[in-house]
DNA sequence: AGCACGCCGACT
DNA sequence: GTCGGCGTGCTC
């Protein structure tokens, strides 16, 4: 027999199958096995098991062994790794290590195992005890004592009696030792179990949607209306009904709280797929899922490659977050993996937001989804008012500072009465710049066409794109000025800003920065709400998740800033940031405030914004992308060249260009734009890059495919070309 | 991706 | 004379 394998190596080149000889027991189709590989030997995954090999036989090899008893990959991953494959055009290596957990790979982590003692049934007791000899205390002791019991641990009764004893009895073939298999448990001690509330009848009725509908549902509900409640019931019903289980939520909200919550009311049930825990605890969750015993899989984006089998529901959570669209290598969109998934094993796909993807929602207006609406908050408590606070009048009045006057009296108040604030801005950092007064040089990165942030608390300048850091300047490196200015406010200095203002309020900051460490979110967080801060400062982290009851007040500075972007999602990123971050303010006291800075007060999104009206956002902004040729009425087509060398990933972009260009030629009336230019940043990390962008109304999926060949064709080794489509983040 | 093979410069 | 630079080619 021979077996298609795929080595476990990322390259274009080897992105092919090799065949094997099978001459060993167990290899079957989704096996993991090691290979010889010219001189070396590899890991590789078993994809097709077939009887002849057009390769001519005396140069096939053998496969050397297989690495695990179970084959990693079930039939239905493959299936789904294929899927990817066609989509995605990437190399089926790097698709097939989604499947697994990483630490796996190459033997880095085994199952744990533990020896236990095991007495020999097959003769009787009171023979083996008249057998050993008298002084031989120990031996029958653990006879006796094992025969009372199933199994021991041999670290066990090794303690408590002797290694000696149990090896003597191992010799005389009166115990045996067997390995087994233990688990590393995530979890600490469970919470009590949390009681469970009647469902609201807008709970009841999304409940219903989903279970009765035949295809996908979209659950519209407004922060703090129970989808979790929902979520839960639903996963409760599939489990009923013999069913698996694959839930997805923001790396984020993946706290210690969300988790207990699980498990209180799952049990052992859910195993938890998280880039928090430690490797052996990662690969048993997997493993428990894989052999049937857990039977919900509950993680971020890469749960949706959970090794279930028979799923009957898949739920995605806060549907709208970036973070379930990879930016690296296999660049897949995890709903587009989770419409497959659910339709080869026909399970539920529930989709849920307080601010849905403007696809999605059209999705579920022409009828592709089911609606659920969930408008009341399950508090009964109204949503908090919005003051709009207009930056401009506050620039005429002569306050320079970041704060307006409104946001600063509500902070006061919040103060006075013993309440906590949120305040928000998308940039971390002191400040965003840091500028020669004299003559104008801006400190940039030597790796990077970007410029350097100033970080106040370890008097660095850091590149936010590589990370790299620099000292201080003590004056201007071109002109040797001292005089040097810093714009662009960052949490850094809106913190150092609040403690001049309020000198006796507590203030935390939570940003990229100060999350470094493991658990780093969820130390603040429990800070906070614990109450032992006044103020939290922080950026796009702070917007989601947690219910922080006394806060009553949410500040959003600088409303405006991502409004300017030339991306064509701005506007509604921006809808859903300020959605989100008003929706921490007046969870359960009394009912909070949210204060809106912007230089706009007019425009219109703001105004949809504070009235948390979404259907007339989307109104509005479906509106506008029709009419300019946006997604999703077009989609774009970036190809992004990267090199280190200039000269040859501009000549590799002329090559992708051209023949890009004929493509156009082909499909013209297709295309809404067509052009080649150097990317908005034009080196990260020393490589350079250029870009081929488009936008197309039609052929789609021909275009596309052109695309990802001409990318493949004209990619070398020293620069990269590839396939963007619908890019989140177009830097 | 790795690793060997192979062909030219500069060095104990 | 040799050591080692990295261009080229191959992996069932």
């Amino acid at each position: 027999m021979i077996a298609e394998v795929i080595v476990d190596v990322n390259s274009q080149e080897l992105d092919r199958i090799f065949d094997y000889k099978i001459t060993t027991q167990g290899v079957s189709c989704g096996s993991r096995v090691i290979v010889p590989f010219g001189n070396r030997k590899i890991e590789g995954f078993v994809i097709n098991i077939k009887e002849n090999s057009d390769f001519p036989s005396d140069k096939l090899k053998s496969i050397i062994r297989i690495v695990e008893e179970i084959p990693a990959l079930t039939e239905e991953c493959l299936t789904l790794a294929k899927f990817m494959k066609q989509k995605y055009h990437t190399s089926m290596a790097s698709i097939l290590r989604l499947f697994l957990p990483s630490e796996m790979r190459n033997g880095k982590v085994r199952s744990k195992m533990i020896n236990f003692a095991v007495l020999n049934k097959s003769i009787p007791l009171d023979v083996m005890l008249s057998n050993i000899r008298k002084t031989a205390e120990n031996q029958k002791e653990i006879l006796n004592y094992l025969a009372t019991i199933e199994k021991e641990k041999t670290s066990v009764l090794g303690e408590k009696y002797s290694y000696s004893a149990l090896t003597s009895l191992e010799k005389k073939g009166y115990i045996e030792i067997v390995s087994e298999r233990i688990l590393r448990s995530p979890y600490q001690k469970l919470d009590a179990t949390l009681n469970k509330v009647n469902l609201t009848s807008e709970q009841k009725n999304a409940v219903e949607t989903v279970l009765n509908s035949n295809k996908p549902t979209l659950i519209h509900g407004v922060t703090g209306s129970g989808k979790t409640e929902v979520y839960l019931r639903l996963i409760e019903q599939t489990i009923k009904d013999g069913k698996t289980a694959i839930m997805l939520v923001p790396e984020i909200a993946l706290t210690p709280q969300m988790l207990s919550r699980l498990r209180s009311r799952f049990n052992d049930d859910c195993a938890i797929l998280h880039s928090g825990l430690s490797a052996g605890e990662k690969f048993d969750e997997w493993w428990r899922l894989r052999s049937g015993e857990a039977k919900i899989a509950i993680g971020a984006r890469s749960a949706i490659f959970a090794p279930l089998t028979n799923v009957g529901i898949i739920i995605i959570d806060e549907e709208h977050e970036q973070s379930y669209e990879s930016e690296t290598n296999p660049r897949y969109v995890t709903s587009d993996v989770a419409l497959k998934r659910a339709e080869l094993s026909n399970a539920k796909l529930v989709f849920g937001s307080a601010t849905p993807k403007i696809e999605s929602y059209l999705n579920a207006m022409e009828g592709k989804y089911s609606l659920a609406v969930l408008k009341e908050r399950v508090n009964g408590k109204p949503l908090p008012e919005v003051i709009i606070a207009d930056m401009r009048l506050e620039v005429r009045k002569g306050n320079p500072s970041a704060f307006s006057s409104p946001l600063k009296y509500e902070l006061e108040e919040t103060l006075k009465n013993g309440n906590q604030a949120i305040i928000f801005l998308n940039r971390r950092g002191y400040s965003q710049k840091v500028i020669c007064r004299e003559c104008g040089y801006v400190a940039k990165c030597q790796h990077c066409e970007v410029s350097l942030n100033y970080h106040k608390t370890d008097n660095l300048l850091k590149c936010h794109y590589c990370n790299t850091q620099y000292a201080m300047l003590d004056g201007c490196p071109e002109c040797g000025s001292v005089n040097i200015n810093y714009s662009g406010t960052g949490t850094q200095k809106v913190v150092d800003d609040l403690k001049a203002l309020f000198p006796s309020a507590r203030i935390l900051r939570m940003d990229n920065d100060t999350t470094q460490n493991k658990e780093g979110h969820y130390k603040i967080l429990k800070e906070f709400g614990d109450k032992n801060a006044d103020i939290l400062v922080g950026t796009q982290m702070i917007a989601k998740g947690h219910d922080f009851p006394n806060v009553t007040l949410v500040g959003i500075l600088d409303a405006d800033m991502s409004l300017y972007f030339s991306d064509y999602r701005a506007l509604e990123r921006t809808f859903q940031l300020v959605t989100q971050v008003a929706g921490r303010s007046g969870r359960a006291g009394s009912s909070g405030k949210v204060v809106l800075q912007t230089y706009n007060p007019q425009n219109s999104l703001l105004n949809y914004a504070i009235k948390y009206d979404y259907e007339g956002f989307y109104n509005r902004e479906i509106m506008l992308r029709k009419a300019s040729h946006f997604p999703p009425y077009s989609n774009i087509l970036r190809i992004m060249v990267e090199g280190e060398d200039e000269g040859k990933t501009i000549e590799t972009l002329k090559n992708v260009f051209f023949a890009s260009k004929d493509v156009y030629d082909k499909y013209q009336k297709s295309f809404v734009y067509f052009d080649r230019m150097k990317s908005p940043v034009k080196r990260i990390k020393n490589c350079y890059r250029y870009q081929v962008l488009a936008r197309i109304t039609s052929n789609f999926e021909e275009i596309e495919n052109e695309f990802y060949e001409i990318c493949e064709r004209y990619s070398t080794r020293q620069t990269l070309a590839y396939l963007e489509v619908n890019p989140s983040n177009m830097n």
